[in-house]
RNA sequence: GCCCCGGUGGUGUAGCCCGGUCAAGCAUGUUACCCUCUCGAGGUAGCGACGCGAGUUCAAAUCUCGCCCGGGGCACCA
């Protein structure tokens, strides 16, 4: 028992470094989450831990459910996140491949056309009991599947069912559906195919074509039956790793709760900064580097979990806080007359210690500052604009006044931010955690801050990310608005 | 209801398989101080946890049993 313990993620069951490969397998039915980020960076990492080979895979198999934003949604995520994809399909694009199983297991009796009525296979299900179909024989149901491949059928008149474990404790064993007619356009493949087959069985058949050895995903998917499948069909043997979903404190990263606050327009879109999707988070400023290392920090277990923001934005400070320029900001600014000020053009760095560079500020007789700081200061108090000079304080009331008092740094001297007159007006969105504890949205989840920022701020370009010293680290969302990443 | 899987400080985890070195490590959070022309970063110190009960053992976070609590699955969704 070493107390270092373990860096990084824990080794993998029968891995062979060059000899492996991994799976991103999106449902394209909504935006790309968090969640799917740090699931898809767990595979990225072992990807590259054991020189692998990694694909995207399109899970979509339900033509009512698949649209093309969303293929685009995660192509964009992944790319954002720097995953390397070495491959890259859509289960959509073998549906014959598929058929070709299907036919097998209708002649070897491992399937069989079931055209029991959704009640009845459930409550058969539910006892244990198989139905008279279960004894179909193979070339009957072969029969009725041509005519299934070939759309003479609409929806619910017939299913191809495995033949599972009819006594199995485990229901889901229990004869699965397998193949169904869906009668809706697909966003690929349009009308070509009304046969689809279902999530467990193409999932399984995929795995095999892309020679997945590794599948490492959450465990809302239940591996009895892909199990059950590989065996039937002669497949070969995966790893299987689960762990639990990844959500974060307030911000839950269900569609069936985000999408009624998009449709009631309760925020803005699917990339509002309040969002748990990647195009939310980057918005806010969340680099991708921070993803992958918090990720690798955090790693997976099985156990239920709920991420404190707080974790993700430590490792996102630590990384931005180095490459970040520093530009004041007065928030809540309040118009300071300075009497004897001597005009300045100061030279003040981006940064104080890594070397960012500089800009130079003309400083007259005119100020702005935090209000806040105001607020603290006593008449006759000596206090210091940053990087200039120190001030006396004459009057606060209505027109706050104050008066130069030298240039010498003075221990123990208050030190405020200050932006000269003119400056450019910003807003600053705070995003908070949708949710309050009870589950329930929260109208107060979008705060605005307004201030002031200094002239160097029209260098900063849309996307990029700098830090206002005192009020947070900050990314320009759009002109003349900026959205707060965090402290 | 049935079937899996979990429960270590406020949060996230390490340790559990192979019992002692664990009066429990790390990160985050928080408090104080140092550093710094405020913030942040960095440094130092403090705070804070093995779900409950029984058993096995010289010794249990670690093994066994029971209980409690939580999550997921039981779709013609993925």
């Amino acid at each position: 028992m070493q107390r270092e313990g373990r860096t990084g993620l824990p080794p993998l069951r029968n891995a062979v470094k060059g000899k492996t490969a991994f799976r991103l397998p999106p449902e394209p039915s909504g935006f790309m989450t968090v969640g799917h980020a740090m699931a898809f960076s767990i595979n990225s990492l072992y990807k590259e831990m054991y020189d692998g080979e990694l694909w995207l895979r399109f899970e979509d198999t339900n033509p009512r459910k698949a649209s093309k934003r969303y293929y685009e949604s995660f192509r964009r995520g992944v790319k954002w996140l720097g995953i390397m994809v070495d491959h890259e399909k859509n289960v959509s694009d073998d549906v014959e491949v598929t058929y070709g199983y299907g036919r097998k297991m209708l002649e070897d009796g491992v399937a069989y056309v079931c055209s029991c009525d959704l009640e009845r296979v459930k409550a058969l299900r539910f006892d244990g009991k198989a139905c008279e179909h279960r004894e179909r024989p193979p070339p009957e149901s072969l029969a009725i599947w041509e005519e299934l491949v070939a759309k003479k059928h609409g929806e619910g008149k017939f299913v191809v069912r495995f033949r599972g474990e009819m006594q199995s404790l485990d229901y889901s064993l229990r004869d699965p559906n397998i193949f169904r007619v869906i009668d809706h356009p697909h966003t690929l493949t349009g009308t070509k195919y009304t046969l689809w087959p279902t999530y467990d069985l193409a999932n399984t058949i995929e795995d095999e074509l892309c020679g997945i050895t590794h599948i490492l995903r959450s465990s809302e998917f239940h591996n009895e039956l892909q199990r059950l499948f590989r065996e039937r069909l002669g497949l070969r043997p995966v790893e299987v790793v689960q762990f639990s979903r990844f959500n974060f404190k307030g911000t839950p990263v269900s569609k069936r709760l985000l999408r009624p606050l998009v449709e009631e327009r309760l925020v803005s879109g699917w990339d509002d900064p309040r969002m748990p999707t990647v195009d939310g988070i980057r918005r806010r400023g969340i680099i991708p580097e921070a993803i992958r290392q918090f990720t690798l920090q955090v790693g997976y277990t099985k156990s239920e979990h709920e991420y404190d923001w707080s974790l993700l934005y430590a490792v996102n400070r630590k990384l931005l806080d180095p490459v970040t320029k520093r530009l004041f900001f007065v928030p809540d600014p309040v118009h300071l007359s300075v009497e004897r000020a001597p005009p300045r053009s100061v030279e003040v760095r981006y940064h104080p210690d890594k070397n960012l560079g500089a800009r130079t500020i003309e400083a007259r007789s005119d100020f702005f500052i935090p209000r806040a700081d105001l607020d603290s200061l006593k008449k006759g108090d000596v206090f210091r604009l940053m990087d200039l000079y120190n001030l006396t304080l004459l009057s606060k009331g209505e027109e706050p006044a104050a008066r130069y008092a030298g240039d010498g740094l003075v221990p123990d001297t208050k030190k405020v931010q200050w932006v000269t007159e003119g400056q450019t007006e910003i807003k600053v969105l705070v995003a908070g955690p949708l949710f309050d504890e009870t589950g329930k949205y929260d109208q107060h989840s979008l705060t605005e801050a307004h201030g002031l920022v200094e002239n160097a701020f029209s260098q900063v370009k849309v996307g990029d990310i700098v830090q206002f010293p005192r009020f947070g680290f900050c990314r320009l969302d759009s002109r003349n608005t900026m959205v707060l990443a965090h402290k």
